[in-house]
This record gives structure tokens, sequence and C-alpha cells, in this order.
DNA sequence: ATTGAAAATGAAAATCGTTTTCATTTAGGT
DNA sequence: ACCTAAATGAAAACGATTTTCATTTTCAAT
């Protein structure tokens, strides 16, 4: 246990959810100047390792680490802002599992994600467009 | 519309399911030998602009395209073998949508994934499992 | 047929997040 | 205090994707 590694086990666990390398490192650098790049990633893949969390990928190229969740969740990934929302996946889970079955498939994890725009963005959208539309006029 | 671009425009729908840019690439040089990795690449966004296939990440880094289906569908993707098996998701996205109005989400599109191992690579798994049992004894 | 502008191509280089290498330092048991 | 295995930090390697740029090709207008 080095002081390196406490103090990014504690920045991670502090920073909550779906935290970037980069994030968690920036973090990090905050409070000890010189702690190393490789060093936050080889601790972040330590956390997924010991099954503190799990590598989440949304579809913009960057892995995230979300802390593991004793009910399995999915996410809401907004295109605008990389807004995440999460929400349960219970019911959908068992019809994967139905699913899996019928195919012979033995599943291992499931990846449930939605991608479209948040509240905040779609109203924001819309008053761009209302704009342009009266600007045509 | 150059001829490199109606090879790969063939080659993509010949190929099917699940193409990678390298995939399509092999095809394609083996008939026409002069074709560069950017063109199909570019092609393969192209085909993709135009609503004829979408990416897929599968959570192997390499991005795959897969053509465009009337039904929404999911995909069983084995962690050992890679095969991808596709599976009917129109229950579940009805159930995405229920979840994304509550959330006041404006959804675009779902991604749905089992990964895990499938029948073959299951049996297989058990019988080296089993050797290496009797092995210890 | 000729021309010219716009689009497409191919080779090479750039990008960018991730992962590995390696020399050095540190932790923790003896 | 000493030793060994593990951890660290800087830099380089990696691999897929994307961009750049000089050249070629298409295609519509003459
Ligand atoms: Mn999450
Ligand atoms: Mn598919
Ligand atoms: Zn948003
Ligand atoms: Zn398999």
């Amino acid at each position: 246990m080095t002081p390196q590694r406490e103090l990014i086990f504690r920045s991670f666990f502090e920073m909550g959810k779906h935290v970037s390398v980069d994030e968690l490192y920036d973090k990090v650098r905050k409070q000890d100047h010189s702690v190393g790049y490789s060093t936050v990633w080889r601790n972040l893949k330590l956390i997924c390792k010991v099954g503190l969390a799990e590598e989440v990928n949304i579809g913009d190229g960057v892995t995230r680490y979300d802390r593991v969740t004793k009910v399995p969740h999915g996410h809401l990934f907004c295109l605008r802002c990389k807004r995440v929302i999460e929400f349960s996946v219970q019911q959908m889970v068992g019809i994967l599992a139905h699913i899996s079955q019928d195919k012979n498939f033995t599943p291992e994890t499931f990846k449930i994600e939605v991608q479209g725009y948040c509240d905040k963005c779609q109203k924001e959208m819309n008053e761009i467009n209302t704009y342009k539309e009266t600007a045509k006029m």
C-alpha cells in the first residue's frame, strides 16, 4: 500500500460515477503533483480487478470506470453534453437471460445503453431551431 | 461514382454483418490490389451516412459496420471466439422508450449487448476444465 | 470532344486513448 | 539494517482511426 495508491483509491471513490483516467489523473495531481499517469491507470485497472469498479464504454472512445452496484443498471447517454443518467435494468436482464438461454449462450455481462438527448439539451436545441426558423422568414 | 466506390459498396453488402474496416479492405484488395485503406474507410463511413449501415462497437476496440435492419436487434458477443449472434429487441425497446420518457430523455439509438460464451466455447471450456481436474488427481 | 470545378483517391503522417517497457524507488517481511 | 518483490514515473510503443495533401478522376457545361 503506497501513498499514491491510497490517494488514487480515495480520489476515485470521492468522484463517484463514470470517471475517465484523465479525469481521475487531474484530480489526483491536484493533491500530489508527482503521481504518474500510468500509476493512475494501473490502479484503476486494479480497482476493477478487485471488483470495486468496472469499465464502461459509452461510445465516445474513452473508457470510463463505474463503481459496481448491487442492482445492475443501464445508461442514458446524452450525445450533446455527454451527461450520463442511470436506470435500473432488472426486468430487462431477466429477458436477456431468457434470450441467451434460447440461443444456448452463457451470459456474463449485460450492456444496455440509450443514446439521445437529455432534457436540457433537447430544450436548447429546440430553441436554436425556433430561432433559425424565425430568422429564415 | 468511381470503380473503387462501386467495388467497396458491392463487397460490403456481400459480406453481410459486422464487418470491420480491415476485413472489408482485405476482401476489396483481393479484387483490386490498388485500392487504398482510407478509401475503404471513407466509403464505409459514407454507407453509414446514407443510412445503409451503422457503426457497432462490441467491446474489443474495433469498430464494425452492421447493415441496418427493419427490426432493431441486439448482439450476443462471445468473448472467446468473437462470434456475434443477433436477437430481436422489440419488446425491450418499448421498455427503454418508457424509461427514457420517465427521465425526460429523448432516445435516438439503443444498444443492447450481452457478453458471454457461445454454446461451442462453453463446451470446450468445460472440457478443458474437466481435463485439468483429472490431471490434478 | 474539351474544359474546368468539385469530388474522390492513395500514401503517408497525425491523432489519441491505451498499454508496455524499463530503470529506479519503495514497501514490508526477515 | 537488509533483501526481495512490488510499485512507480517517464517515455516509448501500440493500434485503430482520422486527417492531410498531392494527384487523379468524374461529370456537367461548353
Ligand atoms: Mn453507471
Ligand atoms: Mn448486428
Ligand atoms: Zn445533454
Ligand atoms: Zn464462442
